[in-house]
DNA sequence: AGTGATTTGTGCGTATGTATG
DNA sequence: CCATACATACGCACAAATCAC
């Protein structure tokens, strides 16, 4: 695992920030299809609470990135069914 | 949405107290029923923190019409099992 | 049909840091 | 100093949906 993907916990950016930034960028590449691990896995992977995990979720979610479903995981929206034009967050 | 669904934020009055106030003006109204808007969504809806959101469902809580369940929700409490007799809170 | 495991949804508690009035 | 308020971040418990058997 490359240092880039890791969390740095004395970065001034947020760790969910940063967990979202990671799953990004191995969504956009390609690496990242079908279903997420596990919120428990992912807190294990990286190191960290599931507030924050949930947190850089919902920010993939709202980029429209990946869809949760209670019950069965989360996952990887398909490239051709992801929202391009207007990225809702202008902020 | 009205202004006076708005939180003020240079109002005199906390804006815990404004939410509690707006949600208990929609609950006696019959307009808020059943199940209320995870404490996260209540965060978005009405640009608060966690902090705000939760004085402001503990006065509610202390004044008997809403009951939160653990995994569940925070839910209306039915007008029939409303205590009206004393309303600790007169603010 | 039923039981248990898995996974997400929700709430509760607590803590730290920052900022304002 | 203290109350208010937001953001971040950890932990736990329970519910609900789904899956696996």
């Amino acid at each position: 695992m490359a240092v880039t993907d890791a969390i740095d916990h004395d970065a001034p950016t947020p760790v969910y920030k940063q967990l979202a930034a990671i799953l990004r960028r191995r969504i956009e590449a390609g690496d990242l299809v079908g279903r997420l691990p596990a919120e428990a896995d992912l807190m294990e992977i990286y190191g960290l609470g599931r507030d924050s995990v949930r947190k850089g979720l919902t920010l993939l979610k709202e980029a429209g990135l990946i869809e949760s479903v209670q019950g069965r995981g989360t996952f990887v929206v398909p490239p051709d069914q992801r929202p391009k034009g207007e990225p809702e967050s202008s902020e």
